[in-house]
DNA sequence: ACGATGCGCAACCGATGGTTGCGCATCCGC
DNA sequence: GCGGATGCGCAACCATCGGTTGCGCATCGT
C-alpha cells in the first residue's frame, strides 16, 4: 500500500505548493540561491531558506556554497522518485474507480491547455 | 491560470497522508463513517471528523445522515480532478526532467554535432 | 578598510493536525 | 418509556509548520 517513511516525506516535500514553484524555477533555471529564488516568490527568503533545507533533507535538491552564495540544484533522481509517488497514488486511487480514469485525463486535458506550467 | 484556489484546496485536500488514506478507505468499501474509518486508522475519530470536514468542504467527499450516523462518500468526479492535478504537476515536472536528460547528452555530443536545441 | 550583499539563527505569530473532555441525540434492550 | 450504549459535534488545549521580523556574521567589491 505505500506511505513508507521516505515517501511521505517526499510527499510532504512536495505537497507544499512553495515548494513545488521552488522545484519548478530551479529546474527552469538549473540553480538558484534563497535569495534568487525569493525574489521570484512572494515569501521572504528566510522562507525559501526553511524550503530548501527541507528539499534537501529529503535529498531532493542538494547546495554547492560558492563564496557567500549557496547554489541549489534540484537532484533530477530524486525528484523522480517523487514524481512516481504522485503516479503512484494516482494509479491505485485509479485502480479502483478505472471507469473515472477517463474523466481525469479529459480534465488534464483542459488543464494542460490552460497552463503548460506555473507562474503566479 | 495556474493554482486556481480550488486546485489549491485541492492539492492540500490530498496532501495529507491520512486524508489520503482515508480516500483509500472510502473508496475501497465504498462509505464509511468518522468512527468506521478511526477504526481503520492511527487517529482518533475527532481527528477523521475533522479530515472529513475538510475534504467535504472541497467536494471530494459528501455526508449523507442516516439516524445517528453519517455515512460518507467518495465524489468521483471531483477526485478525478485532483488525480488530474497529480498528474498535471508529475507531467510538468516528467517532462522538464526529460529536457534536461537530453540536453545532458546533446552536450556529451557537442563536441561532433553542435545541434543546440535548447528550447526553454 | 568599509559598506553592501548573502546567509544563518532566534523569536515570534497564525493556521493546522492531533488529542482529551464534555454534552447531546439516537438507537437498543428491558 | 427508561436507561445505557453508541455516534456525533463542540471546545479547549498542544505541537508542528509556514511565514515574518530582527540580528549577527562572513564574504565580496571598491
Amino acid at each position: 500500500m505505500s506511505a513508507t517513511a521516505v515517501d511521505d516525506d517526499l510527499w510532504s516535500a512536495i505537497g507544499d505548493p512553495t515548494r513545488r514553484t521552488m522545484i519548478d524555477l530551479l529546474l527552469r533555471e538549473g540553480n538558484g540561491t534563497a535569495t534568487s529564488l525569493s525574489e521570484r516568490l512572494p515569501v521572504t527568503r528566510q522562507a525559501v531558506s526553511k524550503h530548501l533545507a527541507v528539499l534537501d533533507r529529503v535529498g531532493l535538491v542538494h547546495a554547492s556554497p560558492a563564496g557567500r552564495e549557496r547554489h541549489f540544484q534540484v537532484d533530477e533522481a530524486q525528484l523522480a522518485r517523487a514524481v512516481a509517488q504522485l503516479a503512484a497514488v494516482g494509479d491505485a486511487w485509479d485502480a479502483r474507480l478505472r471507469r473515472i480514469k477517463r474523466l481525469a485525463e479529459q480534465i488534464q486535458q483542459t488543464q494542460n491547455t490552460q497552463n503548460t506550467n506555473e507562474g503566479e
